[in-house]
DNA sequence: CATCGTCTAGACAAACTCTGGACAAATCCA
DNA sequence: TGGATTTGTCCAGAGTTTGTCTAGACGATG
């Protein structure tokens, strides 16, 4: 794949700062501010000036943006080499530190994509959670939802609808996915003092990626999240909201239905919530309820960025 | 793994304090009178005086956060050797099943118990995970499954019953506790050309908490495990221990169900399967399909030992 | 030409951490 | 029972760290 006269290579130095920034989730402001005070990176530069960062680069950035977002400080951890701060990323994502497949390759997320579909084809469990790990390496958590945790499930939906792949293996997938998303949520580190959210499942509603996506979106976002789970009665999710006074509930829908029983656990939620308890309800099938979430004054979540928005607003 | 010039090992400081609060659980106001008060570390500094601990320092606030939840003043133990601490929490952990050879150890286990039911009782998720990882410490795997986290979920089930825990409750322990096996059973190296087994909960069985375990135990005794997640119908497992020539299946029953469902699931998975896969059967219900079991040629595993001694009979 | 993205250097405020003393509840001991 | 001890928590004031912001300039883009 690298050609030998060092065409693509991980220490080219290609990439702009927007797409650095966007890439690893590090505001270009502080991209800057780390390398002036810590010299994290030395891009190259652009006749003119501009940073030309490498992929190298890049994996560095986002190993010290996990090690970051876990509780270490960047000044801490901002000097050391790659490599330890592979091993300290590995402690804590609790994988065995693998070799590093060069950044290079794991960027073209098409390709990971169609991996990870063969890998679920053949059953191949291990290949599978491998190609998280790398994965989770070259992108940022939310690059990583948006452009493979979500599209490989879009995926497997479809090509189990039209007979190409049986439940077993789609099962297989969703434990695995559910088992990484878990693993990177539970090492997070809550500020003092953070806002609550509720996340759970309604009644009946037994899948619960999409709610899995939400939890690690919002503890990204800073807050503290309790996750309830799937198949939940409103009244439940009620009292918990009361006795851990959260700010808000968020509720994803999956499954396409109009079904009415979800129509009225939405109306006696909404009733049994304290009025100054936001309700979010997020999922694909949370469109299918607009008018009524209109009704209830229920903020519907359709993207990572009004799911941001609506925890702005509250927070 | 380490390198020799000892730029990682476990005496290297590195951690900030607020991260080693958050391991630890301990309040950073704690650490620092501990420190103060009995020199329990002596943590490196940073040019500008603020500490940085090694993972040694971690260990070490870990068993003594755990002596103390389980009694021991921490007056008492904050000046033993780290050995001997270990030593200690040990101890604690292994009692219950023998004799209770002091009065005062009897209390230990029992007491982590508690201390959870009441982080479940007030919805304190934090509380929850952060005893985990403490009992983690110092409890071996076995013992975390038996001696924690089983008698949690028995009790939590009968505080259900009995009305004095919420549905709410039970799923937010059952998110943590999952959660929690997840982040153990993804740390695992799988030896080469080990045996595969696949583990799964028939069809309308959502309780996994069993299965997960149960891929745990295989996990440690050296399988490679592939797991499919809750609610499988019979031909789908059998084709997927087909397609990865799995050499057994275990299918994990919680509903204390006579449910004849389950009855013709299990006797279709045995007619599907290979003659030569080792069909397992785990769980609270397990026994009322004793005679079933015994006709099919299925093994009934009642305990981590017979489960031991199934997949022994079969490497 | 206007607009946008990027550059440097300095400035700030919020959050974090430090020390050392103090306090109240729980526990222990006579 | 009453006094002493232990132990977790708290405070105030000072210094540090870190993410964000500003201002003015220049190149890129259409």
């Amino acid at each position: 794949m690298t050609s030998p006269n060092g065409q693509h290579g991980p220490d080219i130095p290609r990439h702009a700062i927007a797409l650095v920034s966007r890439r690893t989730g590090i505001n270009q402001l502080l991209l800057r501010a780390w390398e002036r005070r810590y010299e994290v990176t030395a891009p190259g530069r652009t006749a003119t000036g501009r940073r030309l960062y490498s992929d190298a680069d890049i994996e560095k950035l986002l190993l010290l943006r996990q090690l970051t977002d876990v509780g270490h400080r960047i000044g801490d951890v901002a000097h050391l080499p790659v490599a330890d701060l592979r091993t300290l990323a590995a402690e804590n994502a609790g994988t065995p530190a693998t070799a590093p497949p060069g950044a290079a390759d794991a960027v073209d997320v098409g390709r990971l994509l169609d991996q990870a579909i063969e890998a679920v084809r053949s059953l191949d469990h291990l290949a599978l959670e491998q190609l998280f790990d790398r994965a989770s390496v070259a992108l940022s958590r939310p690059l990583l939802r948006r452009d493979l945790i979500v599209p490989l499930m879009v995926r497997i939906g479809e090509l189990w609808r039209c007979g190409e792949l049986r439940v077993a293996q789609e099962h297989m997938a969703s434990a695995i996915v559910r088992s990484f998303l878990t693993t990177l949520n539970s090492r997070h580190l809550i500020p003092e003092g953070a806002p609550t959210l509720i996340v759970a499942t309604p009644v009946g509603q037994w899948h619960e990626l999409g709610a899995l996506m939400a939890v690690s979106h919002a503890l990204e976002a800073g807050w503290d999240v309790l996750y309830l789970g799937p198949n939940l009665p409103a009244e439940e999710i009620a009292g918990a909201a009361a006795s851990r006074r959260a700010r808000a509930v968020l509720l994803n829908l999956v499954y396409p239905a109009a079904d009415p029983a979800v129509d009225s656990e939405l109306r006696q939620l909404r009733r049994l919530l304290d009025p100054d308890t936001l309700l979010l309800v997020s999922g694909q099938a949370a469109t299918s309820h607009g008018p009524l979430l209109a009704e209830l004054g229920a903020r519907m979540i359709r993207d990572p960025d009004s799911f941001d928005l609506a925890l702005n607003s509250i927070q």
